[in-house]
RNA sequence: CGGGGCGUAGCGCAGCCUGGCUAGCGCGUCUGCUUUGGGAGCAGAAGGUCGCCAGUUCGAAUCUGGCCGCCCCGACCA
């Protein structure tokens, strides 16, 4: 392509919306454009990429055996009560009617309609196992769509459904998904940690997040300097304390004045009494009954593991009535001194805790000197927290490290969760139906392209791995108007096209340091200079995008060294 | 949805507080000439419902109200 004739719209100037490095290079190299909050048009730069990542996730999910299909982004809700899950995603599906008044969605995932067909079209143990996957645009009403293409409405997904006779066929589906994700990206460039994670909204137990560590990452996983151990953030268990040293002469319960204070870090300052001597008392409504929480003043409640210990998703903090209700006192108040009927859920570390602080259930009363068992009894104790940077590994105890990343791909084990409820069944080998075993895999095509651009630039632009390059080779020719360097030129850029490599020509009648600045920015990975090198020596400099090293080689030559370095990478 | 911020030419911004003539600046764009190894120079030109609607006023980009859009933080979301 020359670029003269090409829509490659790139900016000197840094959007003042984007705040990422990957929204702000995406923006300045001309790859997208936003149309409105949440969705943008990829431009060819952008769609170039966009098709590399898609070639190299299908050649390894055909390799692993998995079989391409396309599924309507258009569902019928019908198919979506049945598995109850309307209700659960909520005002995340984007709903219309046709008209007939037929209830319509666009679909943000699809395991009810591949569900949907392999109840129909699967029938016999013989056709098992199965993997169906598709490369679709996927749906989502987020709440907040941020940071360019990372959290979009509207998004292109790859997404894979496996169907099994049983859990240990299961697993080795599961574990063919998982290294061919490994392959993806590993052929992506990206540099990338597996993380245990939490399967929320999509079910199952076991799954797998996959993630490119990014400080413009929205998760938070945790990870072992020592041993392999890694978790999403939510997942990772807290250590229950052992042994719990009690202090040798407990001090006597007080109720003290603390006025207005009804935040942890109200009263801590209050008091001088840091969060970590202080314990708070959390009421939620779980399925609409209250429960009482302990926590460490400094520590956060985590809802998954409450969520998983009550059996319910439908966790809410309580209102001021609720809680007047229970403690008897109002809301920044509340204590476990004196509570009664109520079952007391506490975190493990609360046991151990001597002489801390706590609500009065009594407007601007605190008590100090709080002792659990003495003052007040714990019904009931677990890992309720969220991991803190001074925890030890669940694993080793070696202290861990928390890291922000970008999620670009998670497995999970589903189970039979929809094949129950949707009748996906087969006939096993002694004639009785079976619920299929399902594993659901997912990819997020256009993360994939942000989080190469978050893990490689430098201050002059975008760095592509060479399998995802929009382009492998560009050729400036620093002055298009001077015969010589107009031939050799056109030499270069024919003789890469004989070969099949991709390359751009920068044959604009501009200055030579725009042409530099936009090579940079755009990152090809081999650039060629036709310039006053050219003109004096017959020879062409030749530099990669991730070196600053030059070397000037006749064009033949040249010509030849491309061919070595793009062959090298494929 | 709660909190904060923004909306003036394709992009980045000034002007607004303290209302007033033809709404500016830089980049980009177009024409011509000179340039061409790291975002060139000169000369000329085009490009604006000042987000939208209403109000106050002799007069509104500027003041007031409502609405819309966008960004950031949060609720823990594949």
């Amino acid at each position: 392509m020359k670029l003269s004739q090409a829509l490659i719209p790139t900016l000197k100037e840094t959007p003042a919306d984007a705040e990422i490095i990957s929204h702000q290079l995406m923006i300045r190299a001309g790859l997208i454009r936003k149309l409105t909050s949440g969705t943008y048009i990829y431009l060819p730069l952008g769609q170039r990429v966009m098709n590399k990542v898609i070639n190299i996730i299908r050649s390894e999910m055909d390799r692993a055996g998995a079989q391409e299909i396309l599924m309507p982004a258009m569902q019928p809700a019908e198919l979506w009560e049945e598995s109850g899950r309307l209700k659960q995603f909520g005002e995340l599906v984007f709903r219309f009617e046709d008209r007939t008044g037929k209830k319509n969605l666009l679909g943000p995932t699809h395991e009810e309609i591949i569900t949907h067909l392999v109840k129909n079209e699967i029938t016999s143990y013989k056709q098992l196992p199965i993997n169906l996957y598709q490369i679709q645009t996927k749906f989502r009403d987020e709440i907040r769509p941020r940071f360019g293409v990372l959290r979009s409405k509207e998004f292109l997904m790859k997404d894979a459904y496996s169907f099994d006779v049983d859990t240990k066929s299961l697993d080795k589906s599961y574990q063919l998904m998982y290294d061919a994700y490994c392959r993806i990206f590993d052929r992506c460039g990206l540099k990338y940690k597996i993380v245990e994670a939490e399967s929320g909204l999509m079910g199952g137990d076991v799954s797998h997040e996959f993630m490119v560590p990014s400080p413009a990452g929205e998760d938070l996983f945790v990870t072992c300097p020592k041993c392999d151990y890694a978790s999403n953030i939510v997942m990772a268990n807290c250590q229950p304390t052992k042994d719990p040293k009690k202090s040798e002469a407990p001090q006597a319960l007080k109720k003290i004045e603390t006025p207005g204070a009804t935040t942890i870090e109200a009263v801590s300052k209050f008091l001088k009494v840091p969060a970590s001597q202080m314990v708070k008392t959390l009421i939620y409504t779980a399925d609409g009954d209250p429960v009482v929480i302990l926590i460490r003043g400094d520590h956060e409640l985590n809802l998954v593991k409450l969520g998983r210990l009550l059996g319910t998703d439908n966790i809410v903090p309580a209102n001021a009535k609720t809680i007047e209700n229970v403690t008897g006192g109002p809301l920044g108040f509340s204590g476990p001194v004196g509570l009664k009927d109520i079952k007391i859920i506490a975190d493990h570390l609360i046991q151990g805790m001597t002489d801390f602080v706590t609500g009065a259930n009594q407007a601007d009363l605190h008590y100090i000197n709080t002792n659990p068992g003495r003052d007040f009894k714990i019904g009931q104790t677990e890992d309720l927290r969220t991991i803190t940077g001074s925890d030890p590994c669940p694993k080793c105890g070696t202290k861990i490290e928390i890291s922000r990343g970008i999620e670009i791909g998670h497995v999970f084990k589903l189970g039979t969760k929809y094949s129950k409820k949707l009748g996906a069944n087969f006939l096993d080998q002694n004639g009785k139906s079976q619920p299929a075993v399902m594993g659901c895999y997912g990819i997020g095509v256009n993360r994939i392209i942000a989080a190469a651009i978050e893990n490689s630039s430098d201050k002059d632009g975008i760095i592509w791995p060479k399998n995802i390059a929009p382009y492998q080779v560009i050729i400036v020719s620093v002055n298009p108007k001077e015969e010589k360097i107009r031939e050799v030129s056109q030499k270069l850029y024919d003789a890469c096209r004989a070969e099949n490599i991709e390359v751009l020509w920068d044959d604009r009648n501009i200055s030579a340091g725009i042409k530099f600045k936009n090579a940079d920015l755009i990152g090809i990975p081999i650039r060629l200079t036709v310039g006053k090198n050219t003109l004096a020596n017959n020879v062409v400099d030749l530099k990669l995008r991730n070196s600053s090293e030059q070397n000037s080689l006749a064009p033949d030559k040249v010509i030849t060294e491309v061919i070595k370095s793009v062959q090298q990478n494929k």
